[in-house]
DNA sequence: ACCTGAACACCGTTCAAGT
DNA sequence: ACCTGAACACCGTTCAAGT
């Protein structure tokens, strides 16, 4: 197996998923693909960028793709959209410490925020008021996912609701609400 | 000055306002305080523990808290208390990530959420509800802020709004919309 | 009771030197 | 072009031994 890009990233996924972000460690990294670690910087610059494109990999499938055709309203989609990307982080172990990395590198394609954003236009918001809620949606399923996480690491996995869902169905009706017209101005 | 817990955290926080949380080591917190890097392990009893009580010392001030009586409505205090909150956390470099530690770790006396929560039962939700529509808020200003301090970090400041405010009232408007018999049950 | 000294088992990153 | 070996400058935590 050479050692290429692909690899390095994949094997990262793979460490990050069984073991979790702490135990991701570039000397780690290294002795899975059984080379020294200095032979991964001929590959990725550091460990940032090696975190952005894990995230990427992790947000670029097309299990979180959402067609708003498929839905009643593009609000349905966003609802829909944003179940998908729980669900998904959920399992996958400090999931929301990784794609703050890839959004602080200012990592354009992240294809679900991206559609989470076209949704919202769709949905009657202008193009900044779209970011400016998918802001709100991102922040409030990373957050959850990060709470729901260290409960499930720290002691009992309650089966109760962590108020994730109605926290966003209140957001969302918030975002898209006709008395949209800003309160203030 | 002898070294006592209130010491060790106090020049935490000192580290932490000046040079951010990666200059926050044990060892550099011992460097400053001129003594062993195992002194410190007397006084406190990990540096997970150590960021619990930083956070705790950052929210738990008189200049977070609001009178509910002080304001038209309810609705209108949980406004200003987090408008406060953002504007307090944004100066302190990795705020976010030092009061995530301290929620994970079930600290139970950070005022200012307690504060959002009873004033969200004040406006009419109820005890569980009032937790969920907490998470929600607070999700919202700690992804507010971990952005911008991003966006501060790596290049220009841009004065332009960054849409936490208007995320904010979208979200309070959803939660506390009349409309919040919840919409599918 | 409180602190030192020193160790243990790690980190990310760099870079001359090899092939 | 790609990798090794080894270093540099760090981490958090523990613990016998001192005072």
């Amino acid at each position: 197996m050479a050692l290429t890009q692909l690899t390095v990233v994949d094997t990262a996924v793979d460490i990050l998923q069984q073991f979790g972000l702490a135990d991701l460690s570039m000397r780690r990294l290294a002795k899975e693909l059984d080379v020294q670690v200095g032979a991964l910087y001929w590959h990725v610059k550091n460990k940032q960028e090696l975190l952005a494109q894990v995230a990427a990999k992790l947000l670029n499938t097309p299990a979180l793709a959402v067609r708003a055709e498929d839905f009643a309203s593009p609000g349905e989609a966003v609802l829909q959209l944003m179940r998908k990307l729980y669900l998904a982080l959920l399992p996958i172990q400090d999931s929301p410490e990784v794609i703050e990395v890839a959004s602080a590198m200012q990592v354009k394609d992240l294809q679900p925020v991206l559609l989470l954003r076209s949704l919202l236009q769709q949905a009657g918001l202008d193009a900044e008021r779209a970011c400016f809620g998918q802001q709100l949606l991102l922040n409030h399923v990373l957050g959850s996912v990060a709470y729901r996480q260290n409960l499930i690491q720290l002691d009992v996995a309650s089966e109760e609701s962590d108020g994730y869902d109605w926290g966003l169905q209140r957001a969302v009706a918030g975002l898209l609400s006709p008395a949209c017209a800003t309160a203030q101005d």
